[in-house]
DNA sequence: TTCGATGCAAATAGTTTGCATTCTA
DNA sequence: TAGAATGCAAACTATTTGCATCGAA
């Protein structure tokens, strides 16, 4: 079993660019920011900091994802309760849509980002991309029984 | 100045009626469940954890909130990054908006979830009623610079 | 050889849990 | 007076910061 493809152009296409794209910066490629670079080109999804991190020290991992992001080479989501996800970042920003039940998440296809985008911003004037924090809802497979977080039995 | 008036019903409409409610479930009133009670009955719009305790202990605050949740008085939404924020609870839950720019949070107009809702639901499959996870966007005010946060200057 | 990056430890914020004590019903 | 609720302390998760050391350029 191969890795998924990554199919969306990225910030930086490759370890190559990225590594690149930081020394332009003035910013030095140690083993473990490399390391890093490695496990965030390996994901096929964003990824939580420890889950990144492997033998890395977390306070580096965490102080390399905060630059790498100010770089533009990473992003980051808020997904409901539980830590942060990182990963590479692609130039359009990609907004996300997860389920508050089963946990899963996933990527908003274009078209369904820019409707609903459109229905907030006519309906509220503000503007969201979903890209930092996402639509926490459910999914079609997590029905929303109405109250079934609720013990009501009077 | 006065405080606003709360214009909508709630599963409990006063401290007395919340009263009833828990001591028909059982559970007891004490003072300090009493003095959280009026907190939230005060409070225009929700509140930390940390705000509705007072002198209260943090821990006794939490668990009754949660009590209170789960007996459908209270609800709790995710306003972006920063605690928790807890509120009365309203029979038609009501879902938030914010601004991840400013902080500013304020429920969503009826007919604004109503139209975000079904534009999310026809483009997704999801639901989502955004009252535990608010859309999280930038307002009017704070229009979205594009990249204002990175000092993406190659 | 310099200054950015690291690892470790400790601090922080938000929330939860264990436990002996208090107080409501 | 039984058992629910409290206060206090301690644990926990996610994340940040201080600092001496290390290493990339």
């Amino acid at each position: 079993m191969t890795v998924p493809h990554r199919t969306e152009a990225l910030a930086a296409p490759s370890l190559t660019a990225a590594v690149v794209a930081l020394r332009t910066r003035g910013m030095r490629v140690s083993a473990s920011r490399r390391a890093l670079l490695e496990a965030l080109f390996d994901a096929p999804e964003p990824r939580t900091a420890d889950e990144l991190a492997g033998d890395l020290d977390l306070a580096s991992v965490y102080r390399n994802l905060d630059q790498l992001e100010h770089v533009g080479l990473v992003r980051h989501v808020h997904v409901g309760h539980g830590p942060g996800r990182y990963a590479l970042k692609s130039p359009g920003a990609h907004g996300f849509i997860a389920c508050e039940e089963c946990g899963r998440h996933a990527p908003l296809p274009p078209e369904a980002l820019d409707a609903i985008r459109a229905a907030v911003r006519s309906a509220t004037g503000f503007t969201s991309d979903f890209s930092h924090f996402p639509i926490v809802g459910r999914c079609p497979d997590c029905l929303p029984h109405p109250r079934e977080e609720h013990h009501a039995h009077p």
